[in-house]
DNA sequence: CGCGTAGTTGAGACCATTCAAAGAGAGTGG
DNA sequence: CCACTCTCTTTGAATGGTCTCAACTACGCG
């Protein structure tokens, strides 16, 4: 593998602040292992004892819950270079279930690799504090969202938010990504039905706003579509200067 | 002030895990300033370049967000012991409204007293992560009720969730507790309409559910209502073994 | 070709909303 | 003590967004 030259993981840490030693060391030690995931394959299952985390090296995950009766939720969706699994430290037992979305590749590491993270590499500490903080805001973005959109404005949410983070790993990607999530699983994201959301890309797309080929989204009119649903990219930036000196 | 003598975050904290002399040092230095603000007060407007965090002292408060048009969605409610303005920190300007759901006293503290905590106190900064970690698996229980409950259900799972908190901070609390919103902040909570709160509740309370008297509520049959919104409490427990050892 | 999965479309039902009005307290001033 | 206002809650009736159920279409694959 050695298109891990430089990790995506790296890569993406490196686009909010410059690594230290210290920081690139207890990076590469998270990033020894590595598994192979196919798709609908569970990671793990919620309740488990499981004390890993993962970095995802390749392809997309989603974490979900279910209630009893069926009804699902999925909760936050992992792309590469993403860490998986905080939500969890903080318990003894994982409290979603992580399912791949497509082929992926992960690189496990124990849960208790990060007390070494904490105790010497303030840098990194800060740094996985604050993305952590960052997706607890992309939560609460979504929450609003749940909370007071309309199903078409939920979805223009949704990618809109998807073509931000895909922005931040990758430069080239400008109006147009793959999808691969089914209008299934995009109705457990958005709590809809499979049926609603497939009215809504319908509406989206009679509108002129975005366009669709078999997996494939097309932004057309993303001013529009940012205005509908009052989105702010919460990816680009983020807030260091509070960081502790990095210690070389 | 000399009932704080033991201040009630100290207290919180120390329900998780025993706090070590330079995190005691570090949190009383968070505590120093006091601020006194009257219900319906806003603590900061969204969008500010405000680079302060607070410790609540005493009463509630709760941070919302507007859409353009004026729907509203509170995304959390502070209590007191919590830490106000985490999601902040990651970010140059605030994405919130922190608003008084009652008269409430504050200790504000600037964002880069953190620096000298992450540096310093590694006890406390894993138990801060933590928490901060907690709060985003509360959100994500939060957002399964918004997608997938029906309005009693999100009824049944905030006054559950919020009987839980209170719990921790008051081991005196059993199945009562006052609760100073109203209808129309708890719609804004539940991504409802106040009507429909009023209606709700309502029905709770027909059905022998829950029980309120102008402000105050009491649980009646707490097993019914956590299995009607599959509730699960996350304040009770927490996962602090991975924890770097204190020093002393 | 047949099969399975995913997406589309229609009709009817339902949960929650909107709009409107009435009732219940709490506080104020005369 | 009463009239008045203000805020909050309750209730009714009509509307509407989303769901449910079901059938149909499109596509990829063995």
């Amino acid at each position: 593998m050695s298109e891990a030259a430089k990790s995506c993981l790296i890569q993406k840490l490196s686009h909010y602040v410059t690594l230290d030693q210290t920081s690139l060391e207890n990076l590469a030690e998270l990033e020894r292992d590595e598994r192979i995931f196919k798709r609908q394959d569970e990671v793990y299952q919620g309740g488990e004892r499981n004390a890993n985390l993962y970095v995802v090296k390749r392809g997309w995950l989603y974490s979900y819950t279910d209630l009893m009766d069926g009804r699902r939720q999925i909760v936050e969706i992992h792309h590469p270079g993403d860490i998986v699994g905080f939500p969890d430290i903080a318990f003894h037992e994982t409290t979603t279930v992580l399912r791949a979305a497509e082929d992926v590749c992960l690189c496990p590491f124990p849960k208790v690799a990060l007390k070494k993270v904490f105790r010497d590499a303030q840098q990194l500490s800060a740094l996985l504090f604050t993305l952590s903080i960052r997706n607890q805001v992309i939560l609460i973005d979504f929450l609003r969202a749940m909370g007071r959109m309309s199903a078409r404005e939920r979805i223009a949410y949704l990618v809109l938010d998807m073509l931000a983070r895909l922005r931040i790993a990758n430069k080239s990607v400008t109006d147009t990504f793959n999808l691969p999530l089914n209008q299934t699983e995009i109705s457990d994201i958005l709590g809809l039905t499979n049926v609603y959301v497939s009215r809504s890309f319908t509406a989206l797309e009679k509108e002129g706003l975005i366009e669709r080929y078999n997996g494939t989204i097309r932004i057309l009119q993303e001013a529009r579509l940012a205005e509908m649903c009052d989105f702010f990219d919460r990816h680009s930036d983020l807030d260091t200067a509070w960081f502790p000196a990095s210690n070389t």
